[in-house]
DNA sequence: GCGCCTAATTGGTTGGACCATTGTGCCAAT
DNA sequence: ATTGGCACAATGGTCCAACCAATTAGGCGC
């Protein structure tokens, strides 16, 4: 019954009118994130409506993280904006607990999981090649630094995603990728971190090469286990760090 | 009662203040979702700020689907409120083309097969007896109308996701679902649109109802299976409609 | 008891005012 | 000529008081 999406269209709400002509206004003038929109003011009287409607509105953008305010200097667009988008609030319960931080992983396995597969059917020849450009990049960086390097390692994840043909699968995953680390910089103080998923990045990569999508999976699954076992590992290291 | 520890972060953000208020208060009256909050004009004279700031504040909360407005009945809350909670708003581009509504089926794919497992592990003999529940009502519904119906279907997967004890499952499926659905309510002309997966939904629940994570996978997948059929059916139907 | 109508309640909108922060450009001192 | 500080304008943030629009609750007449 709680649908936490479903918002029947309010076209007779002014917000909504607010938004609508910005997002016309963006694409006529083609402005990229980081340029800056018109003043509040100036919206409010080209668009006939009072500044305290134009601020809701615009509120509403910069909590989907579309636009962000700096009081003094102006309104900036953060994200490519087109009507119609589809909003999808993600939230969690006290986020930096065990089991929110699994939650987000319980997400990962599936979606990971059914990325390889796709990825594994559908590259091309050229997306193999990009795909271990990556994880040689990746397998570099790990043995100069001596352990996981989380831009690499991401870069190898994405080239991935992106082979899988479906652009939700970067997004979604991009978002759980973010919300773990946000309050996981140095997880638990689990110094090797991540090391246990190195080597299934070159197997991933070799289902994938040999269109395996099974082995893929596979392989995928493995290697998210191995990040939930360090989870595992770091709280369990916080309970005896607080016993003492 | 405001909490006696030290607060942490000096919230420069007046909306912040007002939010963590009102999450207090939330807590303090044990309100649950579907229950009223506070006219907005009692908030600002209780927390001693504007009406103006207060509707900011649950404009916000608003756009993350946490609080629900009515216009001249009030403002409900719909979803539990904690400090702290951890928000990653997705926007996507949602086209209705046959490739991004194969997208979505993509990605339910791989979350309601994770989360028919997780369901399989974890659900309590309560569990059970409550998506039996929805099932029976589902399959009633299906002998009257003598077809799938939506709301009836819909509720039966909640109670699935709801007891992998994932939020973000439903959170994630739901706006599939809606994305699925917002171009596609009487999906391409095909008028038995999601009655081959009828079945599925009792051998999937019998997996549940046995603890068999494998099996209720197979099931899953099986039934997300017919749905991608019937997407594929009625896009071959539009292409020789367009035909003539 | 039923149905309609009115009045109070509540979110939505408006206009105007002022505050806090930022950016800019001028001006003086070096 | 460069640098540092200062005044001022622009911009988002907050406040107030009123009115609009939708909803709800209560009372009135039947």
């Amino acid at each position: 019954m709680i649908n936490p999406i479903l918002s029947p269209v309010h076209t007779s709400s002014r917000d909504d009118a607010v938004l609508n002509a910005l997002v016309d206004f963006v694409a006529s003038e083609g402005l990229k994130p980081g340029d800056r929109l018109p003043t509040e003011r100036v919206l409010s009287e080209y668009l006939k409506v009072s500044r305290t409607t134009v601020r809701e509105a615009l509120t509403r953008w910069q909590e989907l993280g579309l636009v962000e305010r700096r009081q003094g200097s102006g309104t900036y667009l953060r994200a490519a904006v087109t009507r119609n988008m589809l909003h999808m609030p993600l939230t969690l319960p006290s986020g930096n607990d065990f089991g929110s931080l699994m939650h987000t992983l319980e997400i990962r396995r599936g979606l990971e999981a059914e990325a390889a597969v796709l990825c594994a059917e559908r590259a091309s020849d050229e997306d193999i090649a990009f795909i271990e450009q990556k994880l040689i990049r990746m397998e570099a960086a790990f043995h100069e630094r001596e352990g996981m390097s989380s831009e690499e390692d991401w870069d190898f994840h994405l080239a991935v995603f992106r082979t899988s043909g479906n652009p939700l699968f970067e997004q979604i995953i991009a978002a759980m990728y973010e919300m773990f680390h946000r309050f996981w910089e140095h997880p638990l103080g689990v110094r090797d971190f991540g090391h246990a998923s190195f080597p299934y990045h070159r197997t991933l990569f070799n289902c994938i090469a040999a269109r395996d999508p099974v082995g893929a999976r596979a392989e995928a699954l493995k290697l998210i286990a191995t990040v939930e076992d360090d989870l595992r590992r770091g709280a369990a290291n916080l309970k005896k760090q607080s016993k003492t």
